[in-house]
DNA sequence: AAGGCAAATGCAAATGTTTGCATTTATCTC
DNA sequence: GAGATAAATGCAAACATTTGCATTTGCCTT
């Protein structure tokens, strides 16, 4: 999804009300496209001068994760990041502790894993992300006055 | 480890000093035996006379957990617990979004990757947790007064 | 035992994020 | 289109946790 008129069409399908505020924050993810944090995302719907207040920011980035239209990543910093979902659907994450990098990992670990591990729990979220070091940053660390 | 003595040992064979609030956290593991928050321990040492900040208990655990003498588990509420780890070594857990038991996992999706598909990232750490309802909350979530 | 140094601590303030509650808004039904 | 209803919002306060900085403490060397 690329366009601000078919993400408003999911948002109605899943039963959501298509207020101002959803559709400036939406717009701001289409524009900054890539991962922007809550504040991020505040502060450039304000630039645009829509007075949107942060909890508000906050509590849509959560019901568009949870319908799926958008991905969220903590990274190492504990600061969350989000994205527009790519149609790829259900994906994890490799992410750089120095730079934050984030890169995406086909593979699910819940698919891998024998039912019976999972001692009849239901309704499973799968919350799995590695973090390391990225080439880059690795080959910045070895320059003799790297900091 | 299930003594004092040997958890001090293993404290300073790390290079840490052994502190009175180290020993008092380490004596509050011990007694309150399973998962417990940084909140609880405060509560537990500061009855039994202990007064330590609570930022001095955050920054222990941290220090306990990276040098691998507990286990943290973040609950679905964000609260993390802490537990004294058992020898078995590196391990995943299971959490119901209910009732918040922990149960181990023995698998860790970090040895099924191809390393291939970690592209060349170094020193990766692996978050992997499951979330879900245990089958106790199931059944009470079925009872007809249920909450 | 005395002195020095790095690690640990107390305190207060800040972090990112969530929540309770009163008010507003979008959408549905008539 | 008017009114009803549930969802969305603003605001302020709360949440668990972290951090900067001055002070204290444990431990090593002499």
């Amino acid at each position: 999804m690329t366009d601000l008129a078919e993400l408003e069409q999911f948002l109605t399908g899943k039963g959501c009300k298509l207020t101002r505020h959803r559709r400036v924050i939406l717009q701001a993810l289409l524009d900054l496209a890539g991962w922007s944090s809550a504040r991020e995302i505040h502060t450039y719907v304000l630039a645009r001068n829509h007075k949107v207040n942060f909890s508000t920011i906050y509590r849509n980035l959560d019901a568009l994760t949870s319908i799926g239209l958008l991905c969220r990543v903590e990274r190492a910093d504990a600061i969350s990041y989000y994205t527009l979902n790519q149609a790829s659907g259900h994906h994890h994450h490799l992410i750089c502790k120095s730079c934050h990098r984030i890169s995406e990992l086909e593979f699910c670990p819940l698919t891998q894993m024998d039912p019976q591990t999972l001692q009849n729990f239901t309704e499973v979220e799968c919350k799995f992300d590695l973090y390391g070091f990225c080439r880059d940053c690795q080959e910045k660390a070895q320059e003799p006055n790297a900091d």
